[in-house]
DNA sequence: CTCCCGATAT
DNA sequence: ATATCAGGAG
């Protein structure tokens, strides 16, 4: 496991590799972002703005996705896939929103998780880029790269991982370093076949010393 | 735990 | 062909 000094080794390696690091999922308002991340449960950020540029032209309020059947719902968002549950998920939502909300998105993360389709991941990130509310979104990425470096358990789950991060890692630098570990994840420590010949941290990473081990 | 599920990279 | 993708519900 690594030791407070090397995490921080790690957060300054990932600042200084992605500068810019922030979520790329389009949206102009927090109602549009709900969408936009129940829809990018399992699936890539790309797809789903190429799926809401045409998505976000037809629907702008919670009224217009009740206004029509599920399956036109089903079938403005196939491409994302799972997009059975993903419509009803959102239609239901949208309900939940106009019968509880007046309209509106709920700002807090006990709130959010109500909603359907929405998990802890996504309340999140939410509350995080909408509300500006401090949070470590423990995805697939974050996950991943929080236990190839050591700075939690492989057994560790996923409430587990975002506990010690939030931890480990200054409050005000949570919201910051959820995108960085993204980016991170993303585009270097990928899951397929990550750059370990060229990555800053391959000295304190163990996962990253065994597959050079392995590969040469 | 299983199911949802199409697009993409390898 | 198969693993994986900014997960969540039942």
């Amino acid at each position: 496991m690594l030791n407070n000094t090397q995490i921080r080794q790690c957060l300054d390696a990932m600042a200084e590799m992605f500068p810019d690091a922030e979520g790329e999922l389009v949206h102009s308002n927090p109602f549009e972002l709900v969408i936009a991340v129940l829809l990018s449960a399992q699936c890539t950020d790309k797809l789903v703005n190429k799926v809401t540029a045409d998505l976000f032209q037809k629907y702008k309020t919670p009224e217009d996705y009740l206004a029509v059947p599920l399956e036109e719902v089903e079938n403005d968002i196939r491409s994302i896939g799972l997009y059975r549950s993903k419509a009803k998920n959102i239609q239901k939502l949208c309900r939940t929103l106009l019968d509880d909300y007046n309209g509106e998105v709920p700002q807090t993360k006990e709130e959010l998780v109500k909603l359907a389709g929405v998990g802890r991941k996504t309340a999140n990130v939410v509350a995080s880029i909408a509300f500006n509310e401090p949070a470590i979104a423990v995805d697939t990425h974050v996950e991943r790269v929080s236990k190839r470096l050591g700075i939690c358990r492989w057994k560790d789950s996923v409430i587990e991982v975002e506990n010690t991060l939030m931890r480990k890692v200054p409050r005000d630098e949570w919201s910051v370093t959820h995108h960085r570990m993204i980016f991170f994840g993303r585009y270097h420590c990928k899951a397929r076949n990550p750059n370990c010949p060229e990555c800053p941290l391959l000295e304190l990473c163990r996962e990253g010393k065994k597959r050079m081990k392995k590969t040469g």
